[in-house]
DNA sequence: AAGTGGTCTAGACCACTGT
DNA sequence: CAGTGGTCTAGACCACTTT
């Protein structure tokens, strides 16, 4: 096993992060202060400022200067600039990512999609997984892929490898095109997702294109109260 | 006054960011390292550490432990929230266009608000207008605006001009940030619409920036069944 | 061996908030 | 006024990659 040493400012994180995961602390709630932290903890000042700008960064905190840090409410955000997967999102937030497969399977996938993945005889990998936050459903992920650029999709592990790492591992990106939209869940997302029917779904659908073929179409459906889409340009 | 004093970090990003614009640094083009960075710009190592740790954080750099920093290979050639003119996006369609002006005026905006735009007086241009596409509602856009930057905003005839085409023009836009999700609309949105309290809205929140300020602060509203976001990455 | 990134410290000055 | 966050410095030690 990896004795792996963290640095100290991952414990001044993972610190704060447990008193807001053991409920201690509530969103709007008072974090300890820079100072308060360098005290407690024995670190420096820059650790504990790099700790809280972190946890600021990935939407767990908020500061106010001259005032004080506190709790952020919780809302998931993610960065569709850098096509990460969701694992690391979660993992980057310090949650626990856990995926359950709901299904993994050859099929003869819809015309539509079969016609999207270049598939003259509609035969697909498609594989259903529950993305969860600290035991909370983020994600679900339906997902058809191209057998030709993926032969082995039906082996992995996908409670320990995402589907979207694996693609990036046998077949590098060369395209990525996606459609955001607002919709109100079908009812086996909203069970899966655990919401109400009437509750408002972000739906991304993803199509990727490798070795210049379409290697595979996602529909990744998120609770609209959990979860947001952030993007920066610069020019 | 907004006599804005850009941290030393930010300086040394643009730096970089500077030569990469330029087309200088190609994508994997080595960058200065930390101490090269520290001798050229006349800063301390942990200032040019973090310039380069958040240009990671964003994507645009990729770091080696041991070896050196580089351009990110994977570049978005496109955003998949593209910087889009609602009034071309549908003559585009070949529809009609037309805004409906509900509200143009100065006021004191919410605090947070004030914040976001650096306003120490909280005093800003405020618009609320409706775009339709053949006489159906088809985006809400409620926007704050900074009067540094656009001192001229209420004279602006928004039936002829959007405000994105007129911010564009007297304030190049230098950053733009968005977040994207999906809610419920509140009644006053709902009814602008023409849409059911249980239709899913897509929100998209975008904070602008100009003459190195904050310019404006804006929600589009849109039907989820009417509207979606597209986007294309390639490498 | 020299260079590089990763981390950490113990100070410092500033602007702002709240009392 | 004390407390807070925002930034910055000039050092330091380490593990790693390159030469």
């Amino acid at each position: 096993m990896n004795a792996v040493v963290k640095p100290l400012y991952e414990l001044v994180k993972n610190h704060v992060l447990g008193r807001i995961r053991s409920g201690e602390l509530k969103p709007g709630a008072r974090v300890e202060s820079e100072y308060e932290l360098v005290r407690a903890l024995k670190v420096s000042r820059m650790t504990a400022n790099r700790a809280l700008r972190e946890l600021v960064q990935s939407g767990v905190l908020a500061r106010v200067p001259g005032s004080g840090t506190f709790v952020a409410d919780l809302r998931s955000a993610a960065h569709p600039l850098q096509i990460r997967n969701i694992a690391a999102e979660i993992q980057g937030r310090g949650h626990v990512h856990r995926a359950r497969v709901m299904l993994k399977e050859l099929v003869k996938c819809p015309a539509e999609i079969a016609r999207l993945l270049g598939l003259s005889d509609g035969l697909a990998f498609h594989s259903l997984i529950v993305h969860h936050e600290n035991e909370a459903p983020l994600q679900v992920e339906e997902r058809f892929v191209n057998p030709f650029v993926a032969p082995d999709y039906m082996s992995v592990d996908f409670t320990r490898t995402t589907p979207h790492e694996y693609l990036m591992a046998v077949a590098p990106l060369e395209r990525v095109e996606h459609v955001v939209r607002a919709m109100a869940p079908n009812p086996t997302v909203a069970s899966l997702l655990q919401l109400e029917l009437s509750e408002p779904v972000l739906l991304i659908e993803r199509t990727t294109w490798s070795q210049e073929l379409p290697a595979s179409f996602a529909c990744l459906y998120h609770a609209g109260s959990r979860f947001e889409l952030r993007g920066v340009f610069s020019i």
